[in-house]
RNA sequence: GCCGCAGUAGCUCAGUAGGUAGAGCGCAUCCUUGGUAAGGAUGAGGUCAGCGGUUCAAUCCCGCUCUGUGGCUCCA
């Protein structure tokens, strides 16, 4: 009868007796239980009340552990959903899962929910969370649960009981006067839910789909202690100062504007960043062997019927008419290179052939997914089509891998990956589609890279690799993207001749680092606070005297600067330096340099580092070696 | 596209139990020439998103449209 439980720590415990996992966690420690969520046990996630009686590994889980958090957030959406119960009797209940940092609970009600709304279910939670209601689990037969759940009236379990496998293993979690289809595990009882915030109110369809009913989903936050609460809402409010709408506003980027909704203006500081990216851009594809072009924005029909666009993207995109003929806005740059590529005859000697355009492309976007710079209607991809060789295609996809690993670092971007796989609806035989992904698998493992495989996910003409970057709040946005294609070469039907003479069929690379520029600076503003590197920064300098009479001395260095090459302002204003320093930082310009007497007597500037604040008087000739080097190193 | 919320001066926002509006910043003019995050005075600025309806009267109430916003779905 005697078993063995192990800890993480390499330790065990000896038991005769059957064992409650919360009797191990009070031995071990009281802190560990007053802490503890539930457990670990074999690997698999279990309520603390389990009883053990076993050998076997045993882990208690905390609000420290990722699994402890989603199991904490989770039992705050049983807890909210009990809360939404009482008030709002008739409500039916879809799901209510933990996400990254919280939890969301569907309802379906004819109530339909306000802020005011958020704050009473807020006080009915910390009602029954102090009721210390315990967490009880059920385990009952298929028959049962549809039972009890066609009883009351609750179609949305009733249909995830219907689809669960066979042989699954059904539980019922009840706390208070609430029972919920769940598997579990939860917290032992309510009153661990100690500090929550229910932040908004969204629609979502029931199981993701737009063709069924759309429910109310309420989101939510939670924590063990308070200060966790208050701790992550001010982070919240820090992140949404980071906000690229609201500092493109601020520091005068972009614009939108209601006579273009998703076609975003660049206003002329936005402008010398774009361009100051775009710069650094051709110099980097011009290392990599990469040529430049530029294809019409507007091509004809047959072109994009040859592509496959008319057919299969026709909603996402814009149409015109030109002499009584139908012709597109283009939603994508393809078609355009492929056009060059075929313009000239190609040798297997000058494969690969890696041609990049900024190119401007048009997609209709549906109106509620805009999101700033982030998601719009107009953007420019940094796209390049690779043609090659099949025997090239590991080693070109590596170069672009490690292009864009390149290009993020230099920003500080962490990034994730992912493998999108064949789709249902996709061109091509199985063994193309094989050939393709296991060529985009191997480089990424031969990269020794991590990733996320998303299978069924890739484009109709082949898998891809994306690269996502977070911004302040924490989502994901897909930048770069490498996407193996078969087909269009055989839509086109282009070719190169071969060591034999004859003709074959090149492959090709779809490839973006950036993604869109539009987006990249989006998350360029968030990542960097608005707080450019003096390379991106619109202005580098501001020059301000203390009076009048100190504009002659800074007219002098401003055109030393200029001719410089740095990007240059003086403040001429009739102001006090406070004010004009305070400018300067709110716009968060790098060098803020000052003249007063002294100064101009000794042929220096007072410098103010942006982020350092006053580094004292240095020499007019030092300051713009600082400013150049900076420059310098991403020119 | 769908569900919720919002739209007042260039910007950030207040406001009216329905009687055509106010602050701060910014801008202009003047005073001030001041050493590192806001010196002072005066002034100009609004079809209260648009269109309809109710009303003696609508920025306010109702409807529709547009735009933004948080999500869902969809995608760089």
């Amino acid at each position: 009868m005697a078993f063995q439980v192990k800890l993480p720590d390499g330790s065990s415990r000896k038991y005769q007796e059957p064992i409650a996992i919360m009797d191990i966690a009070q031995e071990i420690s009281r802190g560990l239980a007053k802490n503890a969520i539930a457990a670990q046990w074999n690997g698999k996630a279990v309520d603390l009340e389990t009883k053990i009686e076993e050998d076997g590994d045993l882990k208690i889980l905390t609000f420290d552990d990722e699994k402890g958090k989603d199991i904490f957030r989770h039992s705050s959406s049983h807890l909210m959903a009990e809360a939404v119960q009482n008030l709002y009797p008739g409500v039916k209940f879809g799901i209510g899962p933990a996400i990254q940092d919280g939890f969301y609970y569907d309802f379906d009600s004819d109530h339909v929910f306000t802020p005011e709304d958020l704050i009473a279910i807020e006080k009915e939670m910390a009602r029954l969370a102090a009721e210390k209601s315990t967490y009880q689990r059920s385990v009952v037969s298929r028959k049962e649960a549809l039972e009890h759940f066609e009883k009351i009236g609750e179609i949305y379990k009733v249909e995830i009981i219907r689809d669960l496998p066979e042989d699954a293993e059904i539980s019922l979690y009840r706390q208070g006067n609430f029972t919920d289809l769940c598997a579990g595990p939860h917290v032992p009882s309510t009153d661990r839910i100690k500090a929550f915030k229910l932040m908004s109110i969204a629609g979502a369809y029931w199981r993701g789909n737009e063709k069924n009913k759309m429910l109310q989903r309420i989101y939510g936050v939670s924590f063990p202690k308070k200060a966790q609460l208050d701790e992550y809402l001010l982070m919240l409010e820090e992140a949404k100062k980071r906000d690229h709408r609201k500092l493109g506003q601020e520091l005068g980027l972009f614009a939108m504007m209601e006579e273009g909704p998703g076609f975003p203006f660049f206003l002329p500081k936005g402008m010398i960043l774009r361009n100051a990216l775009e710069n650094y851009w051709r110099n980097l594809h011009e290392a990599w062997g990469y040529q430049e072009i530029k294809t019409p924005i507007i091509l004809n029909r047959s072109l994009w019927e040859q592509s496959g666009h008319w057919d299969h993207y026709q909603e996402n995109m814009y149409f015109t008419k030109i002499d009584d003929m139908d012709y597109a806005v283009k939603p994508m740059n393809c078609p355009g290179a492929i056009l060059v590529y075929k313009h000239d005859l190609h040798s297997y000697r000058d494969l690969p052939i890696r041609v990049g355009e900024l190119g401007l492309v048009h997609r209709h976007e549906k109106s509620g997914v805009l999101h700033g710079l982030m998601r719009v209607r107009c953007f420019t991809q940094d796209d390049a089509h690779i043609f090659m060789l099949p025997s090239q295609i590991k080693d070109e996809i590596k170069g672009v891998i490690r292009l864009i690993d390149e290009v993020y670092s230099l920003f500080g971007f962490s990034y994730h990956l992912e493998l999108s796989t064949r789709p249902e609806k996709a061109m091509g035989s199985d063994e193309i589609w094989e050939t393709a992904t296991s060529a985009l698998r191997e480089a990424l493992e031969e990269e020794g890279l991590s990733f996320k495989v998303n299978e069924g996910d890739g484009a109709f003409y082949g898998p891809k690799i994306d690269f996502h970057l977070r911004d302040c709040l924490g989502r994901t946005w897909q930048c770069g993207t490498i996407q193996l294609d078969f087909q269009m070469p055989e839509k086109f039907d282009i070719h190169y001749i071969g060591e034999d003479g004859n003709r074959h069929r090149p492959v090709m690379i779809h490839r973006v680092a950036f993604g869109s520029i539009e987006r990249f600076i989006g998350i360029l503003i968030e990542h960097f606070a608005g707080a450019f590197p003096t390379w991106l920064a619109p202005v580098q300098v501001r020059l301000m005297g203390i009076s009048d009479k100190h504009l002659p001395y800074l007219e002098g260095i401003e055109q030393e600067m200029k001719l410089a090459g740095i990007r240059v302002e003086l403040d001429r204003r009739n102001e006090k330096i406070g004010y004009k320093i305070r400018e300067g930082q709110t716009m968060k310009i790098p060098y803020c340099l000052v003249a007063g007497d002294k100064e101009m007597e000794g042929n220096t500037l007072s410098l103010r580092r942006f982020g350092q604040g006053d580094l004292g008087a240095k020499p007019v000739e030092e300051i713009i070696a600082m400013v150049l080097e900076e420059i310098e190193l991403k020119k």
